[in-house]
DNA sequence: TATGAAATCAGGGGGCT
DNA sequence: AGCCCCCTGATTTCATA
């Protein structure tokens, strides 16, 4: 099942990440390979399920997101559980990642929100899901260093993002 | 400083979310704003620096990357610290996220790895940085969800991917 | 599968509203 | 700023090795 990449695709794919462009003709630039064989790589790329989306990144700073939280979530144990409440936590409004962990904690979450009000509202969403028992937050004081891309876009309402920017506009960061 | 984002480049954006791709022409279709002004559009937002690249989406498992570890990181207190630590965090193989963040710990990075000896070499790594006193860390089980982009790859030599590869074809995941 | 050449189509710019 | 229209050039296809 393994899609077993060989150089000539991990250079492809280093590429893109250098040239920050998935552009056939910079791919082909760049690596000597041509440009068909490019195209037909990419391909082959898509068709196994290696390379996705194709996305913009973004800037989620300027979007209004200025917040993020990690929380750690202990859950009930019990049969089909964890798929159920982590289905249900990947559902709620401002969560980007969901990690089931093994140890001490059953899940992480890692949420971008725009005010403390969010903040308080997302920790009761996620404990009132059914089998949650308890969390614990922390506030990254900054980010140093992540890739996102805009499909994270769809872990919010068009509402909040609009909220976000009035909040923005007039907390004199202007 | 804030962009301050209207209603129609959220309706753009999210358009770029919801068809998972870029396109002028699929924005255009979707949304029914002129091509031209989409255009018009996509480019104030690529000034602004809302939209930073594009980049395709990645999936980790079939590039061989099927460990995540998750890592609580201490470390000692003082004059630019954190930035230092936090921008040696980032460099590690295999890291993808840094979050510097407040409560009992300092760091939390999350990585990507393909194999247990990767997992010791991370912990060796960043504990042998100056400065980290101590670190904990958890594996997740399964990724149920997250987004991430090819410029990710920065993150491996293309050694290391490689051998990802041949890892995944002689352990039957064939 | 890989490639060169040819055809197609989307992206980007000019200028008017 | 918004938008129509045209042109350029990148993407994709096709035929061949």
């Amino acid at each position: 099942m393994s899609p077993t990449l060989d150089k000539r695709d991990i250079d492809i794919l280093f590429a893109i990440a250098e040239q920050q462009t998935p552009s056939t003709e910079a791919i082909h630039q760049s690596t000597g390979i041509p440009k068909s064989t490019v195209h037909y790589r990419l391909q082959s790329l898509k068709d196994d399920g290696v390379l996705t989306n194709d996305l913009y990144e973004l800037d989620r700073e300027k979007l209004g997101l200025e917040i993020t939280v990690i929380s750690e979530i202990r859950a009930e144990y019990g049969e089909g559980y964890h798929e159920r409440i982590g289905k249900q936590l990947g559902e709620v409004e401002g969560i980007n990642q969901v990690y089931f962990t093994m140890g001490d904690t059953d899940f992480i979450i890692i949420a971008r929100l725009s005010s403390r009000d969010d903040v308080e509202e997302l920790i009761g969403k996620f404990e009132s899901i059914d089998g949650v028992e308890r969390s614990s937050s922390k506030f990254a004081i900054s980010t140093i260093k992540e890739n996102v891309s805009v499909s994270n876009l769809q872990d919010y309402t068009k509402e909040k993002l609009l909220d976000a920017q009035d909040a923005s506009d007039s907390d004199g960061t202007e």
